[in-house]
DNA sequence: ATGACTCCCAGTGGGAGA
């Protein structure tokens, strides 16, 4: 069973890259982020066009999710249940058994402002929510864009980013009580290459100088840690005309 | 160097992203 996150950064722009990857990438389920699109406006029929049931929790010009399955999705939520958020940030469903919980996490400014207050917010009703969900679903995948570097490993510049947003001790350590829920990130139990990203700025040249970020995470529960066969980022999207800064991540259940 | 790009809604510019 394979499963992927990709932040498509507006999806009325990067739909055909979408369907031009799932032809090449077939998966069983699949999450995005920033879609960036209303409901209405939501190409549902094209996604399912392309063998994918699809659910979906958008806004206007901002943020944005959806779930894409070969077997429908049971039990959907939309964003945090108990948290009250007008950002369209989470959406979740049971495919195949599998509870699969995506995520755009608030990217949270600097420290020190109300956006990133907000994020921290968010991140511990995300938790708590999240402490129930794996009671009642043991068989559990939370993925998206984080917004949150694990680690240095993470970082194309640990010093000079370093109490940087996204790299916060703060940050890190709400990655950490996310992981001390019984999660584990598919990609770190592997050996991986390094300096390997998921997210590289627009700016600067930044993909060319391969200077970028691993902050599109993949994190399964304990119940799947034993099936989990491969996890990578597969960067070729970003190499696209037009391309997402983001770049999707696969993890292969066994 | 508080930059650089891209997207959005707007409306001939500005906010947000990360």
């Amino acid at each position: 069973m394979k499963l992927a996150t990709w932040n498509v950064n507006s999806l009325a722009v990067r739909l055909p890259q979408l369907l031009d990857w799932l032809a090449a990438n077939p998966v069983d389920a699949m999450v995005l982020q920033e879609t960036k699109l209303v409901d209405g406006k939501f190409p549902a029929a094209e996604i399912e066009a392309a063998g994918y049931r699809v659910v979906f929790h958008g806004q206007k010009t901002y943020n944005g999710v959806a779930l894409l399955s070969r077997e429908p999705a049971d039990a959907v939520v939309r964003n945090i249940p108990g948290f009250a958020d007008d950002q369209a940030r989470v959406i979740a469903g049971t495919v195949a058994g599998i509870r699969v919980v995506g995520g755009y996490f608030p990217n949270g400014q600097a420290p020190g402002t109300d956006k990133f207050a907000y994020k921290m917010q968010w991140l511990d009703a995300l938790r708590a929510w999240l402490r129930e969900e794996l009671a009642a679903h043991p068989k559990l995948v939370l993925m998206g864009d984080f917004n949150i570097t694990p680690d240095d490993r993470d970082v194309y510049d640990p010093i000079g980013l370093a109490g940087q947003i996204h790299c916060t001790v703060e940050e890190r350590n709400q990655f950490r009580a996310l992981v001390g829920l019984g999660l584990h990130d598919a990609y770190r139990m592997f050996e991986q290459p390094l300096k390997c990203w998921s997210w590289w700025d627009y700016r600067n040249l930044a993909f060319r100088k391969n200077q970028g970020l691993r902050i599109d995470i993949i994190l399964v529960s304990d119940a799947l840690k034993a099936s989990v066969q491969a996890c990578a980022i597969d960067k070729l999207p970003r190499k696209n005309e037009r391309p997402s800064d983001h770049a999707p991540v696969v993890v292969e259940l066994g």
